[in-house]
DNA sequence: CGAACAATTGATCCTCATCAAACCTTGTGG
DNA sequence: CCACAAGGTTTGATGAGGATCAATTGTTCG
């Protein structure tokens, strides 16, 4: 592919890989790109390929038979996705992956990975660091859910996102895109409610929130917020 | 340590493990008993030790800072835990890790198995392996508590519990033994919650309950309810 | 037998989900 | 370049689902 290999070092799997692993990679991937809206995969397909996320976003999600769905990660540039597949034969996706708008990502065989990580140790490490901060996260947010109430969760969303995709806007503050149904997707609530916080916070000056964005005028406050002193 | 290395297989990550493999792994570990309600290790602890349970039960749970705590999962007989710190240089736990009954575990350091798994791929897959099975669970824990009713929840807690440590009961049926904190730490929810939905399910000739005690009558009502159905 | 712990049950209250309707914002096509 | 459509957001009204509190009743064990 024409991909200049050592830009795959900012791949965090990849960061300890040799100049020579990464162009055996860079040679064995495809481009795929997607349509806003559209997926790379859904949960429960065969776990072919694993990505790196070339541009621009993407997420990752999972529903419930009713259809209900509920948004476990952002994937931004140079993120590798759907990679647990390539750990055991036969895997199937854990998740489905959706462009949150127009997208291009690099595909390669889950097999060449586990075929890699076979002679390559460092390579097995650095997944199995990235698997365990997945772990850490997801048992985070878990406990969020099940103990901590709506608003708090939504501020640790928030920051969640600032940490991950959040750019300094010029008025200052931080700036963050997307909808607040993916908010609340992401904080186990509903529209309304992200919404009315938001509202709530904008009134008090800790955000200012728009049409699919969301300026953080103090990150500071958020922190309280997600921490307790309930206000 | 006295303990019989081929028996070590019976751990997940451990079976494709060589006799050779078992052996050392045997002669660097060491023997810990802990009294009922006693822990093995605290989240954010330094994660010197990777754990096997040999007797008899433990539970990994999170606290919130508020001190309410909420389980991840249950560990019986010869299930590896905090073995996460293995993977990188000065890790944490990620939980706290405690003992419901008096129990016995074998102590490795994790620096030990980070350096076999260097040399034998088989090992850090099968950890993988593990790891992946503990998102993949994590991720519809996590879904079922955005998205499903108290009921339904405890239905999943229970049968998550049945496929890991039930035993089938002389009088028919399947039994587990926790208390209802428990399976409301499980599922995200209350004590009280807890017992009214047993009752309730007692009622219905589908469990009987009794001090810290589940006797499944109707395993597969309970699937029944645990996906949909509203009754 | 008594103390400690686990479970039950009723009464009450509060947080949020849900529904409905209107309001903005952005992009598109006539 | 305006008007309209489509999608995103806001806000109010309502009610259900559970959490919480309090008090009582088992159960087990020393």
């Amino acid at each position: 592919m024409n991909i200049e290999p050592t830009k795959l070092r900012q791949v965090n799997v990849f960061q300890n890989a040799t100049d020579e692993d990464l162009k055996l990679i860079a040679q064995h991937a495809i481009e795929r790109s997607i349509e806003e809206g559209e997926f790379f995969f859904f949960q429960g397909d065969p776990a072919v390929y694993f990505y790196v996320l070339i541009s621009v976003r993407a997420k990752l999600m999972q529903m419930n038979p009713a259809g209900q769905q509920v948004n476990l990660r952002t994937i931004s540039e140079w993120q590798m996705f759907g990679a647990l597949g390539a750990v055991r034969d036969n895997a199937t996706y854990l998740a489905t992956a959706q462009a949150l708008e127009q997208s291009t990502a690099l595909a390669v065989k889950s097999d060449y990975l586990r075929e890699l990580m076979q002679t390559r140790p460092y390579l097995s490490f650095d997944l199995m660091k990235l698997m365990t901060t997945y772990i850490q996260e997801m048992q985070e947010r878990y406990r969020e859910l099940a103990t901590e109430k709506v608003e708090r969760r939504i501020a640790h969303a928030l920051l969640r996102l600032v940490a991950q995709m959040g750019t300094k806007s010029p008025e200052g503050g931080i700036e963050l895109t997307f909808t607040q149904q993916d908010l609340a997707e992401m904080s186990g609530t509903t529209l309304y409610t992200v919404s009315r916080v938001l509202s709530e916070w904008q009134k008090l000056g800790v955000v200012e929130a728009g049409r699919e964005r969301v300026l953080i005028r103090k990150p500071h406050e958020l922190v309280k917020i997600s921490e307790g002193a309930d206000r």
